[in-house]
DNA sequence: GTAGATACATACCATCCGGTATGTTTTATG
DNA sequence: CATAAAACATACCGGATGGTATGTATCTAC
């Protein structure tokens, strides 16, 4: 089980993640969120040694999670299936699925939310927000070129747009949720525009 | 010729979005924005009568921009042809000249900037986001709507899940050309998707 | 030309902000 | 059970923040 220390952690971790989609980054004091968690300065501050450092560890926090759901659901699709473009209907599949089961004050991305205010933070933060765009362009990139290999399209395409297009869809429809409230349809839609 | 007041006025409108767009709204301190235009507090809430009221008078200018500037559009392409995805067509195709033409640092939407720190405003505020989004997506699900009367689709489609998935694709590529630099292949990109 | 409105500047204020110094309690370990 | 480290609390600080009160210059209209 995990300490004492590191389930308090884990708990300004997640109610600063939650505030942050809600207000922002610069809009969270740290005020607020320890009186938001019963807590006082003293314990935020043996925790995290500035608001800066609580940033930093929770976008790392969530660019990794991001890339092991990634890996874990890229896996599980290959072994349902030996063909390119049948993984990446499963894995778009298997993320329907995650977001299907969210309820509704939707939650939307803290790396959308930190690019918002990218000049807010230090290169390290910002520079972890671009790592993690470019793997995920990387990845995508990837699995396109073996679909498009394997059938090759009427139209000449490029593969690194076609990726940054999935990945604008998939920011775009977090903003779309969070002012209209659900747009999980889009991303069944994905799914219509794949061919 | 606007008035020295009307002018100052629109320089604060001005100054404040570039900085907003870079820190988020409770990023940038009233003091900040004073002090990068060369005036003073008393100037500042002459023209405002609180940050909040910026914010307002600011989102409201950016929205009534974005309808009038669709508007201008459609007509254009209304003008030169009779048959809906050929104006659906060149619509996007005026969009795309206007972001061709955008320099470098790629400003963002202010919108999708609002949207990350939503709870930060007034009801007010957050009823004009509200408005422009649902208003974007009336007006292009009657045009999909029309497409796809005159086309019949081999696959029954939803006209208002694909004018989310374009609006979608349009905000989410503002975020990814914010953290990758430039991505305005994928506005060209959404042509290649219609068919 | 002068009266009034408009457009700014100056000085100030209460509150909040991130951060620190220092204390107290709790927990793990020998 | 003693002890030290970890986990938290209390009290405080300098500066920033949004906002106000009040003054002054500039422009406009009669």
């Amino acid at each position: 089980m995990a300490s004492k220390g590191e389930e308090t952690r884990k708990r300004i971790l997640d109610t600063a993640q939650d505030m942050i989609l809600d207000h922002g980054y610069a809009g969270v004091s740290i005020d607020q969120l320890i009186k938001r968690l019963g807590l006082t300065k003293g314990a935020f501050f043996h925790h995290f040694k500035s608001k800066g450092d609580l940033a930093r560890t929770l976008i790392r926090r969530y660019a990794d999670d991001g890339v092991q759901l990634f890996k874990e659901s890229l896996a599980r699709a290959k072994k349902l299936s030996d063909d390119p473009l049948q993984q990446f209907l499963i894995l778009i599949g298997l993320y329907e699925e995650i977001f299907a089961g969210l309820t509704e004050p939707y939650p939307g991305c803290l790396l959308a939310s930190y690019v918002m205010e990218m000049q807010q933070f230090d290169v390290e933060t910002r520079e972890i927000i671009n790592i993690e765009f470019y793997l995920s362009r990387r990845e995508l990139t990837k699995l396109i070129g073996q679909i498009s290999e394997k059938y090759p399209p009427n139209i000449d395409i490029d593969p690194v747009a076609l990726a940054d297009g999935f990945m604008s869809l998939f920011e775009g429809a977090f903003i779309l949720s969070k002012s209209l409230g659900e747009a999980r349809i889009t991303v069944q839609q994905i799914r219509n525009y794949k061919n």
